[in-house]
RNA sequence: GGGCGGGUAGCUCAGUACGGAUAGAGCAUCACCCUCCUAAGGUGGGGGUCGUGGGUUCAAAUCCCACCCCGCCCGCCA
């Protein structure tokens, strides 16, 4: 509204003064500082010099044509800095506006709906059911979440998708393994105890692959070869002798249970063939290890409040031959051949035929490498049964959005390049990677396969076990159960938040003060700012019937009401351009400017009551502000801490 | 070799899509502030060749070109 206001008297007094020059775009920005006032035209620089003036004489020039007479929020336009044109908002106005919105609107302020809803499938987490989730993976669901939140706040209606990739040769190996231990019941949480056997079964039979590789490069293969092996070799024995000494029964067991197959690779692929062609023992078998891991991971999931709305088995869209008819389809397109016995799909020559390289964000001179969809033993590749998937959501959404870390950004844009190859030119537009940057640890990158790793639940126990001692200390009067429930929501949120506050396109290195920060910049200390402003209203004990907001003359009250009106444009933004992470910035923003005034400025006890009044709405805001942009971040925001 | 992402204070990061006013926070460090609404807080100090070098512009951390460093990808893995 004010915007719209600013643009009008902008247009007015350009086309009063030079209607010989035409703009398209008024752009408005907001100033460095609120002394600025709150919105500033630039344009007088570009002008200046071919009007020959000075940019300052052009901005006092255009103040000067302004229609005073009809301004309504603005207070005063001023040409300043040396050729800005500065609006101040009338403040008075202002605010009885913006706090009698947010007030109105309560737990819907900010999140303006788009004018055109469609439905969206956010597919994300993705971990593949071997092993539990770990700090590496745990940045994709809190994106994720945050994500599909987001959206949804905007008015789309977003489904949640899991994709539970079952289809792998490793699915194979820790079924293989697990059935050679005789089908246990895990003893401990589930995707543990499938996360060890994974890892173990894994390491062996690596370790008989290396050593028959080596006896068979020994006779027939260059020094080099022998060498590499040598050298993959001593690098599985490092790992196996971290995993005997970490779990020595289950390593003796599955050692001596797997030493009994001449040759388990070939178990394993067999199995793995057997999987994909659907006979029953295989589905038995690997479902029921899958199952059991995915167990576990709801039991994560369950703790952090993220939930699924479909979980989409890889293997359903083998079995139900949809994967089938994708490669039928697609050997149908000029863009498939065979080499070597395998099907390689083309992508370089789609991208150039549809001439879709300037579309794809692509260099020109960029070779898109071809994708192979089709092993030699009729057995197919991940990326070609994530063809039939994306179909398949396509069918059910009108626009996906992948959660995918940027390392599979290639296979993506191949997936995608498929989309056009097969027709589907509207799906492929309104297919979205949302690409993000690995999580490592200091020193090393984590390996599920090595079993390096640390767990997501490790760290969310951690983290709320840090903020238990936290409460204890500040709030010992709390009763233990609040103490303990307290603890949780700040453990948990403090890493959600963690996870979502920086760029995702970031690298992150894991340390443990990162995620377990109750300070400034953190979840926990928006939390606080929240409770504390319900702490003031709880205390005040009385709605702010005599507010005068004429007497918010403050520069911090002033800047406080204008980050809460500020809050609409940014839920916008964070939506449109799929940035979350601006959703932390501005609660962590607000509530620096909420505590800044919370120190200088008494609230209740303010003279005269209709300031006091004027204050306790504006506290009210943003306490509204504080919890609608902490539930987009799936952040509680508690009452009490 | 090619492609993609990153490089901003001692450390961790905003800001870059859309160029604008003194480049912002936090941590760490030093000095302060609870007879007062939650001190998980606030105030103040010191700390910057915005990777390097060119270019475009009235104006560049932001746009263009070249180069350097780190990571990822270029697989009949996922």
């Amino acid at each position: 509204m004010f915007r719209e206001e600013c643009e009008t008297a902008l247009a007015y007094a350009l086309k009063k003064t030079l209607p010989e020059i035409k703009v398209e775009t008024l752009s408005l920005s907001k100033p460095p500082n609120i002394d600025f006032g709150q919105l500033a035209s630039s344009l007088c620089f570009e002008f200046a010099r071919k009007l020959n003036q000075k940019p300052i004489a052009l901005a006092e020039h255009l103040v000067r044509a302004m229609r005073k007479s009809s301004f309504s929020l603005i207070e005063k336009v001023v040409a300043a800095g040396g050729g800005y044109v500065n609006f101040h908002a009338d403040f008075p106005k202002f605010s009885a506006l913006v706090l009698s919105s947010v007030r109105q609107l309560n737990f819907e302020y900010g999140f303006v709906k788009t004018d055109c809803p469609v439905e969206v499938i956010v597919e994300h987490t993705s971990v593949n059911p071997l092993h539990p989730i770990h700090i590496g993976q745990a940045r994709n669901p809190m994106l994720g979440d945050a994500l599909a939140r987001i959206l949804e706040h905007r008015g789309h209606a977003v489904s949640r998708h899991y994709y539970i990739d079952d289809v792998g040769r490793q699915s194979s190996v820790v079924a293989y393994g697990y059935a050679k231990l005789g089908e246990p019941q895990p003893d401990e949480k589930a995707d543990c105890f499938v996360g060890k056997i994974y890892t173990i079964t894994s390491c062996i039979v690596e370790l008989n692959r290396l050593k028959r590789a080596l006896e068979l490069a020994k006779t027939v293969s260059p020094s080099d070869d022998v060498a590499k092996i040598n050298k993959d070799l001593a690098e599985w024995m490092s790992v196996a002798a971290e995993l005997e000494e970490k779990f020595p029964a289950l390593f003796a067991k599955l050692l001596a249970k797997i030493g009994e197959d001449e040759n388990p690779e070939e178990e394993i692929n067999r199995l793995n063939r057997a999987y994909e062609d659907g006979e029953p023992e295989a589905k038995r078998l690997i479902r029921k290890v899958s199952e059991m891991c995915i167990q576990g991971f709801r039991e994560t999931q369950e703790r952090v409040e993220v939930r699924y709305d479909s979980w989409d088995w890889e293997s359903d869209f083998v079995w139900s031959s949809q994967v089938s008819k994708v490669l039928q389809k697609l050997q149908t397109s000029p863009f498939v051949y065979t080499e070597g016995g395998v099907l390689e799909f083309d992508a370089e020559k789609v991208a150039c035929t549809l001439n879709l390289k300037a579309k794809l964000g692509l260099r020109e001179d960029y070779e898109v490498p071809p994708l192979t969809l089709v092993r030699a033993d009729g057995t197919t590749l991940y990326t070609t049964r994530d063809v039939a998937y994306t179909l398949w959501k396509f069918n059910r959404a009108d626009r996906v959005v992948n959660v995918i870390g940027m390392e599979q950004s290639l296979a993506q844009l191949q997936l995608k390049i498929a989309l056009y190859a097969l027709g589907y030119s509207r799906y492929a537009d309104n297919f979205a990677h949302f690409a993000y940057n690995l999580i490592t640890l200091p020193g090393y990158k984590m390996s599920s396969r090595r079993g390096r790793y640390i767990t997501f639940d490790a760290v969310l126990d951690e983290a709320v076990e840090r903020a238990y001692e936290e409460v204890s200390k500040r709030s010992p009067q709390l009763t233990e159960t609040e103490k303990r429930e307290i603890a949780n929501f700040v453990g948990v949120g403090a890493v959600r938040y963690a996870l979502v506050d920086v760029d995702p396109s970031k690298p992150v290195i894991f340390t443990w003060d990162r995620v377990l920060n109750f300070e400034t910049n953190s979840a926990p200390y928006v939390q606080y700012t929240h409770a504390r402003a319900c702490s003031i209203l709880r205390k005040a004990d009385r709605k702010p019937e005599n507010a005068d907001f004429a007497l918010l003359k403050e520069k911090l009250e002033r800047e406080l009401v204008l980050a809460v009106a500020s809050f609409p444009d940014a839920f916008i933004e964070a939506t449109e351009y799929l940035k979350p992470n601006l959703i932390a910035d501005f609660a962590n923003a607000l509530a620096d400017k909420f505590n800044t005034f919370y120190n200088a400025l008494p609230v209740i006890k303010a003279e005269p009551q209709e300031l006091s009044d004027a204050r306790i709405a504006l506290t009210d805001a943003v306490r509204i502000v504080l919890h609608n942009a902490l539930n987009l971040i799936g952040v509680v925001a508690p009452e009490k801490m």
